[in-house]
DNA sequence: GAGCTCTGAATTTTT
DNA sequence: TTCAGAGCTC
């Protein structure tokens, strides 16, 4: 490669480690990030200098977590060479699961899937596998039967782990281990009936993937198509993805992976540090650059962050530093309950916006979704706007899956799951009458339309007439805008809605949502597959049309928080029990993947860093009124921690704060809408 | 076979 | 509290 000084001299933006990856020439290479070092910087630099020395972005793979990671740094990317513009659009750009999505449809025939194949996600996955194991008389066993989520997670393990049920089952489900010779046959019809039906689960996708380039034929293939590949977050990969890289490099090893050991907090879905760790051993002739100058955060919010990982067991060494050597040290406060939590925190986030810092520049974190709860009715209550990402998703309320279905059974009129969920909301059909319409369709060559000649009682066939013009429409409007199908979708749908669930009020607003979310897509396809796979991930994306007013506080599970970063972050219920999670605490490993969600939480925070825990929780369901119990502190917290941190004890609230803070928070909405009044 | 009522159990993180 | 599932009635 030629260096044309002239066209590169971004490059001087680069420190020299950065600089050293960004321009690394032909082979595999490993980037071992720490947390803030730049590492979206170095790979949204790396595509454009690829594309400055001639690599066709076409032929460039960039593999991230999320969707969103993929656009920001191909967004960099066009922007630090200008002429890198628009060929950055041509980059394949999107997560495992999305990049599996495009080339199976390409690859459908090799794979052996039909094109029109649509995708379960975990709900109807679970409700699949649920089905199965009725039909099979699993569910009335003296002895319980492992719960259908219980089934799936045995299922994904085995496929994520490329491991064998038997280790699955004594290593992480022991409980289970009784069950081995029912679960395999369960499994067995698990996984051809989804191949009957032309459906994937998420691990389908990655699953026939590895397939594919399994075959030498394809591999070489699948090679040819891609000059370079490059993946974000290696540190939180499962084996089977591993196993793809190694299949899509078979004839050309220009890999470069990024990634971070002490960060890895996805093993619940089968990632494993072993891949970042095993990489140079994988891929022969590596070259490992470590990033370790921390760019975000204060001095002694790393000292802190520091001091927790030194905790960990196995890990790449590094030794991260910053010279941002000013700040305030980070928080530890100890407050009396969780309503105190809430006020305290509500009150420094006010005082850091007064002071100058956006709401967005502040973000609340959490262990689990539910943890934000009250805070969130703090925050509605007082008028200030927030975005929340993570825990219970938009697509996960039933009347949402009810309305996609409709779209999934006219793209895939095999999609028995669709058909079973749909067919059921009406009066008089139970999963009975729902099997038997699904077996007139298939004897129908699976004619959709077909649903119009099947016989149903009395009572239910005014509905199901109504239901067979609606799926006609949908079947001829094919290749009409999908928003239009949704109208015509809840032409039909609403007075069930009405008639099905409590509050049809919120739930139809949510499918108003959903109509426009449609609106931005040509095709139902495209529509259902980045529903599904890089689905709305915030609480603000559904919003409807983005308010150019808006700044809103962010909330998130610490999951969700990985790769960003705030001015101020406030990590709430930092109390054991909650972090680490009682459900995690299993395990040697599970443990120590909780410390590392704690530091992944620690190292978001660019210049203030609050930790707080209530000390006394009540207990807000299954016991009785005043029922309550006593905290204790984060186990990751030890002495030496502890030296880092400055103490806050709230014993009481006092009144004075209230009242001033009752008035900092008045409208707050309004005044930051009138940031933008001319 | 649909749909209601009662009981008992669980309760995280996400593609 | 909420949800899934079992069992009972129409």
């Amino acid at each position: 490669m030629n260096k044309k000084a002239a066209n590169l001299s971004w490059l001087e933006d680069l420190n020299p480690q950065q600089q050293t990856a960004v321009t690394y020439g032909d082979g595999p290479l490993l980037v071992v990030a720490g947390a803030g070092t730049g590492k979206t910087k170095t790979l949204a630099y790396r595509v454009a200098y690829l594309i400055a020395q001639g690599v066709n972005p076409g032929k460039i793979l960039l593999l991230t977590f999320t969707r969103r990671a993929a656009q920001e740094m191909l967004r960099r990317a066009a922007h630090i060479a200008q002429r890198g513009s628009p060929a950055t659009v041509r980059v394949w750009g999107g997560t495992f699961h999305a990049t599996a999505n495009r080339l199976l449809r390409i690859y459908a025939k090799a794979a052996g899937l039909s094109k029109d194949f649509t995708i379960l996600d975990q709900g109807d996955a679970e409700d699949l596998i649920g089905l199965i194991r009725h039909e099979k008389g699993l569910h009335n066993r003296e002895k319980r039967f492992p719960r259908k989520r219980t089934c799936l997670a045995i299922y994904s393990r085995c496929v994520n782990g490329s491991l064998r049920l038997k280790d699955v089952l004594e290593r992480y489900f022991p409980w289970c281990a009784a069950w081995e010779e029912e679960l395999r046959p369960l499994f067995k019809q698990y996984v051809s009936r989804k191949q009957e039906r032309n459906v994937l689960d998420y691990d389908d996708l990655l699953l026939y993937w590895v397939q594919l380039v399994s075959d030498e034929k394809f591999a070489n293939r699948l090679s040819k198509r891609f000059d370079h590949i490059l993946v974000d977050e290696y540190q939180d990969t499962n084996k089977l993805q591993a196993q793809i890289l190694l299949g899509m490099r078979y004839g050309n090893n220009n890999i470069m992976v990024v990634g971070d050991d002490a960060q890895s907090i996805y093993g619940f879905r089968g990632a494993t540090v072993r891949n970042i760790l095993d990489f140079p051993k994988e891929f022969p002739g590596t070259s490992i650059v470590k990033l370790e100058q921390n760019y975000r955060s204060i001095a002694p919010v790393l000292e802190t962050a520091n001091l927790v990982i030194a905790g960990a067991k196995e890990r790449y060494p590094k030794n991260l530093w910053s010279d941002r050597e000013e700040g305030e040290r980070p928080k530890l406060v100890t407050c009396k309950d969780e309503t105190q939590q809430n006020e305290y925190v509500i009150q420094q986030i006010l005082r850091h916006y007064e002071e100058g810092i956006a709401l967005h520049k502040q973000a609340v974190l959490f262990r689990a979704g539910h943890l934000s709860d009250s805070l969130e009715l703090e925050l509605t209550r007082k008028n200030i706007p927030y975005h929340k990402y993570g825990g219970l998703r938009f697509l996960e309320a039933s009347h949402v899956k009810d309305l996609i279905a409709f779209l999934r059974l006219a793209e895939n009129p095999r999609d028995e799951m669709a058909w079973l969920r749909v067919l059921q909301l009406m009066d008089g059909i139970g999963p009975g009458t729902a099997s038997q319409a699904i077996r007139h369709v298939v004897e129908h060559g699976n004619s959709p339309e077909s649903i119009g000649t099947f016989n149903v009682r009395p009572s239910a066939r005014k509905q199901m007439a109504a239901f067979a013009e609606t799926v006609s429409d949908l079947v001829h409007a094919g290749s009409s805008h999908p928003a239009l199908q949704i109208e015509r979708i809840r032409r039909f749908y609403d007075p069930l809605l009405h008639k099905l669930y409590e509050n049809p009020g919120a739930r139809s607003r949510d499918l108003v949502s959903l109509e426009q979310i449609a609106s931005g897509y040509r095709l139902r396809r495209d529509f259902l597959v980045d529903l599904q796979l890089d689905p709305p991930t915030s609480t603000g994306d559904l919003a409807g049309p983005p308010h150019r007013e808006d700044d809103w506080l962010v909330l998130s599970t610490i999951h969700s928080a990985k790769g960003c970063e705030w001015d101020v972050v406030y990590l709430i219920h930092a109390a054991d029990g909650f972090l680490p999670s009682d459900m995690a605490t299993g395990s040697e490993e599970e443990i120590e993947e909780e410390l590392r969600l704690t530091y992944v939480a620690l190292t978001r925070a660019r210049d203030f860093l609050y930790i707080s825990w209530p000390l006394r929780y009540y207990h807000r369901w299954y016991a009785m009124s005043d029922s309550s119990s006593y905290a204790q502190p984060c186990r990751f917290f030890t002495d030496d921690v502890m030296k880092s941190l400055d103490e806050v004890y709230l014993e009481q609230d006092s009144e004075v704060d209230r009242r001033s803070e009752a008035t900092n928070s008045r409208d707050i909405a309004e005044r930051i809408r009138e940031m933008w009044e001319e």
